[in-house]
RNA sequence: GGCGUUUUGGCCGAGUGGCUAGGCAGAGGUCUGCAAAACCUCGUACAGCGGUUCGAAUCCGCUAGACGCCUCCA
């Protein structure tokens, strides 16, 4: 029988404030839609943290047994420079910078992020469909739109009419804002915006003649909107009303408040059962962002090439360290703290090594049922991984006081616990063995030690001890290499 | 200025109206030829003030700080 069946996950729902009991639309299966990175430069470890925790919700549903279809997007065009939606579009303002070809930006960045995802083992989405790719889907909603009397033209672009979608609908309903607050707050611009109301929203702009990133519309060339891709996107795949839609806490205004609007006009639905959003990594005090130059990169990380760092840390320790806060709260990153969280994910790994060097008892002392109900209870209350985390230290009590023979576990219990074990650490939480890797290197490390200890002995004449090691490595399939400069050796 | 979130012990970070987070660091102990590891025990917490309550770190109010959004942003 599939988990979900028996264990009933709640979703913290940002429409609804609380948490709420997840029910799909069609039982067992997950429509899920994540907002996914402007390729216009490298990915920095702010965004890696929203696509990870979205990474767990998409490892726990299917370790629930959902049929998950996940779609995260590439925007690779459409994201305006800054708002009055008078700027420049990202990418090619990028390209021009470089001196490149726009697409090229975009394909150095997409490979760039799929590069960083996968070291830090994020599982690929199910659909990752690109803005440029579904550009007539996106004209075909603004003509929907305009159809619908809830957009206008103006010399060439096209703008969401939101004061009169207000009228009827409440646009800030997720974002909890009332329009008519922002009206009254709104700076005045210079006075030069085509918008009726400063409020309003691009669907379609007009590409100047030096922009070169642009598509023919009814409306003249341009290039669409960056709220509208989403929209065609999530909605093409997913459907009208999907499950869940997932993106940063920034994203929650204005974009997803302008999806919600926009399909709700073209659609007369609510495109989202479940709204999630992640929260923010914090450097210096300040959340990440490549605007302001506050950022790390990941590959930095993995180095140490960075300052505040004291050495480099694998994916893993970083994800862990990332892991143990809840996706919902703000996390500062720190050096001392992924300190910490390495050395605990160490611990972690170590007992997870040592699983195989346990004794089976007849019967079990501790309760290995309840234990791993309380792993499940921990990921069903929205996910909660640093909860889940605290378990399996738990369960690494259980293992070393097991090899100590202070408790005794079952044939039967065994198997759960380490099944239970290797399925949180490895499929839900994502977290890799780096231990091969490490004994790999150790294991050089103790033959370069035993060739400097026999260098020794030949510079003693101890010839017979030279040859014992030499001869004992060679039984173990490693061969010694005596050449001019210096000893090499390798491993059959 | 508006809206929202948040403030937990040396550090990072969960959580709940009455009982335990967890990790890292620290102290003592067991074990050990010594050490390490492991195990056991321990400490200093819930921003401040007031209220509700038999009881609040947990609910409410005020004050202070921080952060996020209000402009592209994961």
């Amino acid at each position: 029988m599939e988990l979900y069946k028996t264990n009933q996950l709640k979703i913290y729902n940002s429409l609804s404030k609380s948490k709420e009991i997840f029910k799909p639309i069609v039982e067992g299966n997950v429509g899920m839609y994540v907002c996914g990175p402007t390729v216009y430069s490298n990915v920095h470890l702010g965004n890696v943290r929203t696509f990870m925790s979205f990474d767990l919700v998409f490892r726990y549903l299917k370790q629930l047994g959902f049929k998950v279809r996940y779609v995260r997007n590439i925007t690779d065009a459409g994201h305006l420079e800054n708002d009055a939606d008078e700027g420049e579009d990202r990418i090619a303002k990028k390209a021009r910078i470089e001196k490149i070809e726009p697409m090229e930006v975009v394909q150095r960045y997409t490979v760039d992020f799929h590069e960083t995802l996968q070291k830090i083992n994020n599982l690929p989405p199910s659909i990752e469909p690109t803005a440029t790719g579904h550009i007539v889907e996106q004209i075909e909603i603004i003509k929907d739109i305009l159809a619908k009397g809830m957009a206008y033209e103006v010399n060439g672009s096209v703008y969401f009419d939101v004061l009169k979608y207000n009228e009827t609908e409440h646009y800030g309903i997720l974002s909890g804002r009332n329009i008519e607050d922002s009206v009254h707050n709104t700076r005045e611009l210079d006075g030069q915006s085509e918008k009726k109301n400063p409020q309003d929203f691009a669907l379609w702009k007009r590409a100047e003649e030096k922009h070169i990133m642009r598509w023919p519309s009814p409306w003249g060339e341009g290039f669409p909107g960056w709220h509208l891709e989403c929209t065609a996107m999530s909605t093409k795949y997913l459907g009208e009303t999907f499950d869940i839609h997932g993106g940063g806490m920034d994203l929650k205004f204005p974009h997803h408040e302008c999806e919600i609007a926009q399909s709700k006009v073209k659609n007369k639905v609510n495109p989202v059962n479940y709204w999630m959003h992640a929260n923010m990594l914090i450097l210096n005090g300040q959340k990440m962002a490549k605007s302001t130059g506050n950022y790390i990169l990941p590959n930095e990380i993995f180095t140490g090439e960075n300052k505040i760092l004291s050495k480099a840390f694998s994916p893993s320790a970083t994800r862990f360290f990332m892991m143990q806060a809840h996706y919902r709260s703000v996390l500062d990153f720190s050096n001392d703290a992924l300190e910490a969280a390495e050395k605990g994910y160490m611990k972690l790994m170590e007992a997870l090594n040592n699983l195989e060097n346990i004794e089976l008892g007849l019967v079990s002392s501790i309760n290995i049922g309840e234990w791993k109900q309380r792993c499940y209870d921990a990921m069903n209350d929205d996910f909660n991984s640093p909860v889940l985390i605290a378990n399996l230290f738990e369960a690494v009590k259980y293992v070393n006081l097991l090899l100590e023979k202070k408790e005794t576990i079952s044939a039967a219990d065994f198997e759960t616990l380490k099944n239970t074990m290797n399925i949180f650490v490895y499929d839900v939480l994502g977290l890799q063995n780096n231990s091969e890797e490490n004994a790999c290197d150790k294991l050089n490390g103790v033959v370069e030690m035993l060739i400097k200890m026999r260098k020794e002995a030949r510079d003693n004449r101890d010839w017979a001890l030279s040859d014992k090691i030499r001869d004992e490595l060679a039984v173990l399939g490693i061969q010694l290499k005596d050449g001019k400069e210096g000893t090499t050796f390798s491993v059959n």
